[in-house]
DNA sequence: CATTCATTACAAAAAAAATTGTAAGGACTG
DNA sequence: CAGTCCTTACAATTTTTTTTGTAATGAATG
């Protein structure tokens, strides 16, 4: 269990991006503890400090380590996997857009496009409309994910 | 329930916007059915269309009207509450945004800052280090966030 | 002003998601 | 190469979220 009232407000802070996000809470809450911990923890150690089962701990390094969250890390003389915070945030933020984001939004754009062109051949002109409409929205976007690109 | 596959495809598209964006699956389907029909909808309308029942329709229509994705319409002859799409996606997005995103990343913001403070004045310095690399971040994404209300 | 029609509030049920427990699979150690 | 330690896969359980049903509230009609 967490010591301070402020360790316990930090690991929440973590939780609300997480769910934000829309990750499960007790990813959050792991982030939350590596984001505190100066060393490398192990999934046995999240397991003592939070109370969590053994599996869920595992997948939660494993989910954070998928979006560059964290990384791995060597302890001398333990065969654990030990994980500690990727603080180069550029890193967590890239992987998120690549892995989450962007894949996302891209397979968006397609199925607009496959239906816009169903609709234009075989449907009422008044949908036809609306999906230019949301075509126009797109454009505006772009420029929007070009700087997210960018920063990443 | 609605009648031709081009059709379920576009409500289907709907949903999953709807999903990603944190909103209920029925949300995302009678938005879908109101994208496709010309003319306002009431509530059972869209208990027939969809065979949901009626509380999940006016709970969805009333959750949508206030993200401004729908607008009150007037059907003469008939005190039913009816709805449409609002096709000012300005509109949508700006709403979107003023009550659903800037509110939850300004309070964010806040807990960050009080996080922060209090973990440089009692807390370990590798802590106050990383907070440190979050406010640049925040740096960052500023004119992300400048562009998106411009957007709006 | 009573009646009808429609919306809304709230508790109950159903569905979905997350968490856990157990068992199987691999890899290091002696 | 047998034993131990750790991870992972997957079914079962728990928890959370969404949907539904019912009852109460409010507004328009005659």
């Amino acid at each position: 269990m967490p010591a301070t009232e402020t360790e316990r407000e930090i690991i929440a802070y973590w939780v609300e991006i997480a769910t934000g996000l829309g990750f499960p809470r007790s990813i959050g809450e792991i982030y939350g503890v590596l984001f505190i911990s100066k060393d490398p923890l192990s999934a046995d150690d999240l397991v003592g400090q939070l109370g969590i089962s053994r599996s869920g701990a595992g997948q939660g390094l494993r989910a954070l380590l998928e979006i560059g969250a964290i990384r791995p890390a060597h302890v001398l003389g333990s065969r654990k996997e030990y994980f500690q915070l990727q603080t180069d945030l550029g890193i967590l933020v890239k992987q998120l857009l690549n892995a989450r984001i962007f894949p996302k939004l891209e397979e968006l754009s397609r199925r607009r496009q496959t239906l816009a062109q169903a609709v234009s051949q075989h449907g009422p002109s008044h949908i036809t409309q609306r999906f230019e409409k949301l075509e126009r929205w797109h454009g505006k976007a772009a420029p929007v994910l070009k700087l997210l690109k960018a920063l990443a």
